[in-house]
DNA sequence: CTGTATCCCAATCGATACTG
DNA sequence: CAGTATCGATTGGGATACAG
């Protein structure tokens, strides 16, 4: 049932994935990507084991407090990442990937490689 | 210059890329999937050396003249995708993917290989 | 047939202030 | 430390009508 297709076959199939819309789940799936900062911060929990909101924080700058919970909560909805909290003094918390998520790091290789060919 | 990891090599050195949004050439990669429609229409150009304004947008029904021809108009700058126009009666304009576009398929099919694994 | 123009609404984003 | 609340600004998306 789940038997992945070769990418040789993937190709010879692309024109039987179903046109519509909502029966288009790879197109689903980068609905996960969509959001202004859900990649970067994905990529930053690429980088370790586990990271602090703090810490994601400082790697990301740009981000405000409000964006930066938003999408870790978006991620945790999609079972991406996963939050643990210590309630210690003082308190912190830790954001890792899942194993759905760390899956993801094949696609981020292949842009990886795509961006070195025709990145700007 | 342009040698690429392999992914072995990718994934030791993550933590070697620059945190920073602006130097993240990956993520900006991603922006150029981030349109609602963006996806969906690369997609259905995937599956075929050419194809009509109107067969797009019978192939996705719910998408409007207006976003369709704003999301082709955005992979046109993006240099994703070819424009030609065929000035004949009835008048008819065949779009078709670039190699740069062609070279996104690698990526699909890594989302392919994601979305048959967790997706729902 | 392949679009544009216009207008409106909703979602997203962001700044600031405040809290368990 | 790691958030939430609030509000205002900006952007993106969609409906409709019309045009080359």
């Amino acid at each position: 049932m789940n038997n992945s297709l070769t990418y040789e076959e993937f190709l010879k199939s692309l024109n039987s994935f179903k046109p519509t819309v909502n029966d288009c789940r790879i197109s689903n799936s980068l609905v996960m990507l969509q959001g202004k900062w859900t990649n970067h911060v994905l990529f930053e929990l690429c980088k370790q084991d586990s990271i602090r909101f703090g810490e994601l924080k400082r790697a990301l700058p740009e981000i405000t407090n409000t964006m930066l919970t938003t999408t870790l909560r978006e991620l945790e909805s999609y079972d991406l990442v996963n939050r643990i909290q210590y309630n210690e003094i003082p308190p912190h918390v830790e954001y890792s990937l899942t194993e759905k998520g760390r899956d993801l790091i094949p696609i981020f290789y292949e842009i990886y490689k795509w961006t070195l060919k025709y990145g700007k």
